[in-house]
DNA sequence: CTTAGGG
DNA sequence: CCCTAAG
């Protein structure tokens, strides 16, 4: 009888939707067995290497020496120089290649400026009145690169950014796409030297990370890679419209965008996803999964809108898997650009001035390209040995995660360990030609076309991580999702309240991220706060090295630990309670009205797909809270007061499918007897 | 990955 | 919200 009255309420006349759901299975990728035994491939080689620019570190103060010929490069065929790993020891210093550098000025300094806005817009999105950026092209060109400071107003830095965020490089367009080019096999004739390597960067949204923790003198460190293709960086932002920050009044009603903004979002990072859940238990993840893709046709079908006369709604679920395959993936938006960087370490305090060097650290390249000077045909030799100059290698970018009130000490410590552990995990250097790898390592130099009388251009390296020790890892998104801007560049490095029970969520006091950029000479840790999505673009004027996140961003970070040492440190931080607002519950209420208590996927998508961090377990658990809300009285109820017209609804919709599950199950059990 | 439930 | 067992 209650269940007859309740279900009147708000069922009158309606039809339940008899789908049949599809079998999980059919969702189910069977391939989840991953390559993780990535072979060291020039581990070695880059041990090595790595052993000697740490050397070179300590050993050379200022001297601009360039590595000679390291053990293990282009000992035989070809001779190189590595001036730098990780990090551009310094442009300067060697003539012919500063050479190249300035013809190539009018193209490369482009790039090159494409690579540093980006850098800026990573490293400092806030209030950059004060920052300093050194702008490496003019150290470059000067030949001095110590001295030679460029500021960048914030505004200035702004406008970079917005560009950025806007796919395009405004003004940096040409080369930018003549990059692209590049990449996708088609050579200009302008673009040569650094160019290819740039442009590999900045194509590659998907980051390759490091991830390092230092609360508890854990170390963490999670590389990742994931090659995107190029493009996908500036798609991968977010460019949600109009939706607020938390998605929750809109999270019904504008499908569309949201719609494509997370499809292309979705396509971003993804390899890493996986593999990084798999090796990491769930606990270290915090960002809400992100539901499949959703098909554009769906859209109007899914309008939340309660009507009788629904459309087919049942087709939408097996369409929807085959087209789309659902995945997890680390919201790009943040996802894809939140990626700091830190090469510096490595090149000690030698670095100074280079801190946006010319190494096109695009974040969001999984692997640092370094820029290859591609030595102008006018840099032969005399022989047939093949003079390379690589100017820098990008170490594979990191992510540290250090406690608000840690001593720069540790800091650097941090750092270094992080460093050193990826090296340690060994590296690969990988071999592209216009872009492309070079897979074949039989192949002789002459054969690859990286001969004396080529034009290297196109000649690039990359170090990878090897991917025996590293997970790929997408960021997630954000949690927060920027609406428009996410876009942008962000990181997080969120002191992790967890460790700091004094100072917890409840705190108020949001992690402070640290935006340095000036802060030492020794390392180019830049990190980039995190944009809070509550004040979206706005710069903050005076906010410098420090910038506050609101608290109801310091959501926990996906952190990776490979070394056991770590186990505190492993539990991750709490994601930030976020009650529902009730237009939430209303959505809610409204989707689960049509679909039923034991859709939550489908709740997800259908009205809650823009807000990422509603995942449909916590659409599942609020459920069972209004359930239990509607049930108690009024006097007990706590927070947010929901209608009453909106329990009714939930204790209708509760008891109508709870009904129809057990009716289910009686038919079932009917039919296995029957036969 | 999703569900369903307990904590 | 988190964590997990199941499927």
């Amino acid at each position: 009888m209650v269940l007859q009255k309740r279900l009147e309420y708000g069922f009158n006349g309606y039809q339940m939707p008899s789908m049949p759901r599809a079998s999980r299975s059919a969702r189910r990728s069977s391939m989840r067995k991953n390559v993780e035994n990535n072979q060291l491939c020039a581990f070695e080689l880059l041990a090595t290497v790595a052993g000697k620019l740490l050397q070179e570190r300590e050993s050379s103060s200022s001297s601009n020496v360039s590595m000679r010929t390291p053990p293990g490069i282009g000992k035989d065929v070809s001779k190189q120089e590595i001036k730098g790993v990780v990090k551009n020891v310094n442009p300067v210093k060697v003539e012919q290649f500063d050479q190249v550098h300035c013809d190539d000025n009018a193209s490369t300094s482009s790039l090159s400026l494409q690579a540093h806005h980006k850098d800026l817009a990573l490293s400092a999105p806030h209030g950059l009145d004060e920052s300093i950026i050194t702008n490496p092209y003019r150290s470059e060109k000067f030949g001095c690169h110590d001295d030679t400071v460029s500021t960048v107003s914030g505004n200035t830095i702004g406008k970079l950014y917005d560009g950025i965020d806007n796919e395009g490089y405004p003004g940096l367009n040409k080369s930018y796409e003549g990059d692209v080019g590049i990449v996708e096999g088609k050579m200009e004739p302008e673009s040569r030297g650094i160019s290819s390597t740039p442009k590999r960067t900045m194509s590659d949204p998907c980051i390759s990370g490091n991830f390092v923790n230092m609360g508890n003198s854990s170390l963490k460190v999670l590389l990742c890679r994931d090659p995107l293709p190029h493009g996908s960086f500036s798609q991968s932002c977010d460019r949600m419209k109009g939706t607020s920050q938390d998605g929750d009044d809109n999270s019904f009603g504008c499908n569309q965008t949201r719609t494509m903004n997370s499809k292309t979002l979705r396509t971003l990072p993804r390899i890493g996803d996986r593999r990084i859940r798999k090796l990491f238990a769930s606990k270290y993840w915090r960002v809400a999964p992100n539901l499949k893709e959703r098909e554009l046709s769906n859209d109007g079908d899914m309008k939340p809108f309660f009507s009788h006369k629904r459309p087919f709604y049942t087709r939408e679920r097996s369409h929807r898997n085959f087209t789309l395959k659902r995945r997890r993936t680390f919201e790009p938006s943040l996802a894809a650009t939140s990626y700091r960087r830190i090469d510096s370490e490595l090149s000690g305090p030698r670095i100074k001035g280079n801190a946006f060097g010319p190494k096109l650290t695009k974040h969001g390249g999984n692997v640092a390209l370094s820029s290859v000077s591609g030595p102008d045909s006018s840099f032969n030799s005399k022989d047939s040995q093949v003079k390379l100059s690589i100017k820098s290698f990008k170490i594979p970018e990191l992510f540290i995660e250090i406690p608000e009130n840690a001593t720069v000490g540790s800091l650097k410590r941090t750092v270094k360990e992080a460093v050193t552990a990826i090296l340690e995990g060994g590296l690969c250097v990988g071999v592209l030609i216009q872009g492309k790898k070079v897979k074949d390592d039989a192949k002789t130099l002459l054969q690859t076309g990286i001969c004396k009388d080529n034009k290297l251009d196109g000649l690039g390296f990359e170090l990878e991580p090897n991917s025996t020790n590293l997970s790929p890892l997408c960021s997630e998104t954000l949690p927060f999702l920027l609406p428009c801007d996410s876009s942008r560049a962000q990181s997080r490095y969120s002191a992790m309240s967890a460790l700091n029970p004094g100072t917890s969520d409840s705190s108020l006091n949001p992690p402070e991220m640290i935006t340095n950029t000036e802060t030492s000479s020794e390392t180019n840790l830049a990190l980039v706060p995190i944009p809070s999505d509550m004040s979206v673009d706005k710069l903050v004027p005076n906010s410098r090295a420090l910038v506050d996140v609101p608290s109801s961003n310091a959501e926990p970070l996906a952190v990776v630990s490979l070394h056991s040492k770590s186990k505190r440190a492993e539990l991750v931080q709490r994601r930030t309670r976020r009650p529902f607002s009730v237009s939430e519950v209303e959505a809610l209420v409204q989707a689960v009205e049509k679909l039923g208590t034991g859709r939550w996927r489908d709740v997800k998508i259908r009205s809650f797909d823009a807000a990422k961090h509603r995942t449909y377990v916590d659409l599942k658990d609020k459920w069972k809270t209004l359930v239990h809300t509607a049930r108690i009285s009024p006097q007990q109820r706590r927070g947010e007061p929901v209608p009453q017209e909106l329990l009714d609804r939930v204790l209708s919709a509760h008891a109508y499918w709870s009904h129809q599950q057990t009716k289910q199950q009686l038919s079932l059990q009917t039919d296995s007897l029957g036969i």
